[in-house]
DNA sequence: TTGAAAGCGCTAACAG
DNA sequence: CTGTTAGCGCTTTCAA
């Protein structure tokens, strides 16, 4: 094993000074031709790399960012970090990711740890918990040791920040819409997300399209599901008395959950009941019949708020706190009819 | 914004020296209780953090490791994410993470980027193009250079380093052989990756399997398919003569393909053929009919490969190279008869 | 044109 | 018990 080959070894070689040999590999004008060819040409053949830690600690900027999501299995999330990743690379920068697993304690302690130097900046999603517990000392905290936040998605309002958000009211409301106007009147809602920002957005949306359209709410069906909650005995009550002709999922699986059980129940879809779903990854494009869904856009979002942190980061002086809007907008596949 | 509080802050406070700040915080037993005291109380009522970076500097280790995988939209490469971050978490380690797209000029640009001092380790697994290219003087270099490497799923002979593999061969011996157990005789192969090593592994293993139960191999059957390829196009010969009663994909998401096709043309599945994938992602649980496939148990793979290359950094003697193989279990769901 | 010195934040050996 | 010094690898005055 090598030594990583430094300044100093250079400088022994050549029998000069460290500054010498640093001003050489930066071209520097002080140095004569001569010295520069001879100590850059070592330098190279050796792969002398200048060491980045050094360089943060005396430039105290280390050009990484932190990125903070609750679940990467997620495809919106998986998406978003692929747009930040891209930009990121793009722009120098490296990335530290973490995942917190919808938990508030984990999201504290990952950032509590990586408050230590180590970033210029973060970008996070907010977990459940958090979303919970309305307690966000830990990002606030972070804003004001000089470590600038840029949150997507699940974002707060108690917290001054950039902010990327998807226009997730909206995208509910025209999805709602697009189901009443393709003839649709009992629209059964499903979500595994009620607790968080996005999923009461999304509510909202779905209630006022209901009611722009004079389709009075009916509330036995909305229904707030859990992850490994059983969705044969969930829907059967609907299905039975052929009560619904719609269901509109707000999160990534409840819809393909539900698509399965109709399925089962030989309903056809989407002559007897459509559906259309939130999260557009690979499940909905590849289930059949394919499913209808609201796309996001992950990536896009993922590079925007990517590019809002670098930005921050590269600029002098203070940016205006901006939220960016990502439309959201209707992919449409089988599991809705044409209008 | 307030400035990072650091040792010498403090130091000037108490009208001390930095090194009995450093000492005190470190609870060293050379301080007298009162002054530990007063300036740990100080320390922590301020949120004091020891800068990590200057921690690296010195000790010459960052805590951190660099994962490095194709891509991450891919469920076997998210899993296993999943696996290294949790265990990377728990012992006190960070994550560094880029994707290379499959290519290999994007692995050796990362790699060298990151050869800066900011990594302790790698955990990578080759991008196409350079199991393509065939060359891995990155790699090398960089563990010459000092930086333990473990590679996992997609990994290469050439590399001297801990490796975690799945049993590709024998995973694709097990569902040929569940296959011809259940009847099938003309089993089609559908690979997306045939470029990559695990392709090639689990090739030799459907091909042992068929030769081990005596059934003649028809090249024909075997469809080397293109991401963006038409499956409706690529199966209509095989559907229209009846020719095949099984399809083994390879790969994430061909088994898919070849199922909506199938399904389009009013084949029962698995009565009339039978159908098993590779990689469990949410896909095949989801889809209708549910997907047997082969799990790769990626986090279970991240996990390991993880701990390897932490062990490694944690221990002061060198360990041999070894490679864990994890073995491949068959889920079966619907899409395969009973036996 | 080159070099000496200071400093980024911290620890550790050694002195006092 | 506390402080001084040196040094991790690098850049940047300032002096020679």
């Amino acid at each position: 094993m090598k030594q990583r080959i430094t300044l100093k070894h250079i400088a022994k070689i050549f029998d000069v000074s460290i500054a010498t040999v640093s001003k050489s590999l930066n071209d520097s004008h002080e140095i004569s031709t001569e010295t520069k060819e001879k100590i850059r040409a070592y330098a190279k053949e050796h792969h002398y790399k200048p060491n980045s830690i050094a360089l943060s600690l005396l430039n105290k900027k280390t050009k990484t960012i932190g990125i903070i999501i609750p679940n990467i299995l997620n495809s919106f999330f998986a998406k978003a970090f692929v747009g930040m990743e891209k930009v990121a690379s793009e722009n120098g920068f490296s990335i530290i990711s973490c995942m917190t697993n919808e938990s508030y304690e984990k999201e504290v302690n990952i950032m509590e740890l990586l408050k230590n130097g180590t970033l210029d900046g973060f970008i996070i999603s907010l977990s459940e918990g958090t979303q919970l517990k309305q307690d966000f000392s830990h990002l606030s905290n972070a804003i004001n040791e000089g470590l600038p936040i840029v949150m997507f998605d699940r974002v707060t309002n108690s917290v001054e920040c950039d902010k990327v958000i998807v226009d997730d009211m909206q995208g509910a409301y025209h999805a709602t819409e697009h189901l009443i106007k393709s003839g649709c009147k009992n629209i059964a809602l499903i979500s595994e997300i009620h607790k968080v920002s996005v999923g009461k957005l999304r509510l909202k949306g779905y209630k006022k399209a209901l009611n722009d359209n004079g389709i009075e709410l009916d509330d036995s069906l909305i229904l707030n599901v859990h992850k490994k909650d059983d969705f044969n005995k969930l829907l059967n009550p609907y299905i039975k008395d052929n009560k619904i002709d719609a269901v509109l999922s707000l999160d990534e699986n409840s819809a393909i959950k539900a698509q399965r059980v109709l399925l089962e129940n030989n309903y056809k879809i989407p002559e007897d009941i459509s559906i259309i779903g939130f999260t557009n990854g690979k499940l909905p494009r590849f289930v059949t019949p394919s499913l209808t869904t609201m796309s996001q856009h992950g990536r896009n979002v993922g590079e925007v708020a990517a590019k809002m942190l670098i930005n921050r980061l590269n600029s002098e002086d203070d940016i205006d706190y901006t939220t960016k809007v990502i439309k959201t907008s209707l992919i449409e596949r089988e599991t809705t009819k044409r209008l």
